[in-house]
DNA sequence: ATTATCTATAGATCTATAGATAATGC
DNA sequence: ATTATCTATAGATCTATAGATAATGC
């Protein structure tokens, strides 16, 4: 399940869903029933596809295939999307936005103590990716993605590694550190161990904070400053 | 054009392409008489197959595609690969054994400094994947590669991250050095930042001792520590 | 009338095999 | 005879559209 699919279908309040007596949906019906009824067509959809993308890459996964795992026909997807391409776009801006979002509160917040801002933003990014349905984190390194379509999502990307590297580099100004875009694709690889490790199977949860003070040691920092930056993130103070 | 290929096509001696009355090959000529003739085709159609797998990967690239930048005809890849899939093996094996030989050369001539010989592994590992043909580099990362056929492979790159962690944790020890895998995953992601930069087109010779640096630092060592390494490394001395 | 599904299918592939052919080797 | 190509194609897809159908909404 998609995190924003998640947090829509666990909305409490007065939607379809919450009484047992639900309104029959409109339209003809599918030939199954769908089995988690009250989730979105459209998000059973994304979901499904996030799985197979994952595991087969865009390409070898079929119309048919998606359509199979939610139980509809083939034809009936496009009602929905115009294509895979489609809905792979909306699945990698899924992925990103959010993170982008943080970075962007984080950089103003943490002004004054970039180094805290740096833990922070990797710890939460971290967790995003240790959290997301099917490890998602793994679309961006899908080949097609580097295609034209794809270009509004490499540009949300190249935002985010961009304030990486203007947080890296706030950090390690008077230290030896690398360059912006270096420094920006340093942390963002270590942050990506996540994705890597879950695939292979071997994440531990007590990873988080290790990864967090590598990418911080790889700009510059000190043991006792990566300290204090995992404790001013932990209190969000920025301080 | 493949690494491998590119030696054994410059190759010197006394091998047809030596002399200008080089022998006509044996077979039935092509409709297009190669224009890299004197590499052998085998090899072509590896070259050709590369540089459109790291482009659209595996499933989108079609025996035609490849057949055709090769100048041959469709069926005759056959005569060389039973497919796709034994293409993109062997170009995986060819991409991670000579790093595996390194690794191993390495660890037994520097276990008195580890930290040189990581080092010296990871920016021998850089400089591979910055000259690699077609950025080969990137073909793991295909979702095909986690499938049965691909085992052997994966097999081999998990030793060469081990060696990677074994190194790391040597190097660490007396600090807050991660576990072992986590170590590996985190330096070779730091190496493979390499093939990300040169996707993207903003790959620099100069970020290759800052990116074996940065591994380093991650793992626990200080600037002055870094900075013996380096000097060791560059004299293979490992010591 | 609107919505959400279904059935059917045209057209465009793509893979992999069978068998022919045009060279050299002996 | 052996080798390396070629031509031709069967069989199996896969995508995306056209149009039918079975619900609810008004």
């Amino acid at each position: 399940m998609i995190a924003a699919v998640a947090e829509a279908a666990n909305a409490p309040g007065p939607g379809p869903g919450s009484g047992p007596e639900r309104r029959r949906r409109v339209g003809r019906p599918r030939l199954r029933p769908a089995s988690d009824a009250g989730v979105p067509p459209r998000e059973q959809i994304l979901d499904a596809a996030a799985a197979l993308f994952v595991a087969q890459g865009l390409a070898a996964t079929t119309t048919r295939q998606i359509a199979e795992r939610v139980g509809i026909r083939q034809a009936s997807m496009y009602y929905y999307f115009g294509g895979k391409d489609a809905i792979l776009l909306e699945l990698l801006t899924l992925s990103v936005r959010p993170s982008l979002r943080v970075a962007a509160m984080l950089e103003s917040r943490c002004a004054g103590s970039p180094a805290t801002g740096l833990y922070a933003l990797a710890l939460i990014d971290i967790q995003t990716l240790t959290r997301a349905p099917h490890n998602i984190g793994t679309l961006y390194l899908l080949p097609e993605v580097q295609g034209e379509e794809y270009a509004s999502f490499r540009a949300e990307r190249a935002e985010l590694q961009a304030a990486y590297g203007r947080l890296g580099r706030a950090v390690g100004a008077a230290r030896a550190a690398p360059a912006e875009e270096l420094t920006g694709t340093l942390i963002m690889q270590a942050v990506e161990s996540v994705i890597h490790l879950r695939r292979a199977g071997s994440w531990d949860d007590g990873y988080a904070h290790e990864i967090a003070g590598s990418g911080l040691r790889a700009v510059g920092l000190g043991p006792a400053e990566v300290a204090r930056a995992r404790a001013g993130a932990a209190e969000l103070r920025c301080s």
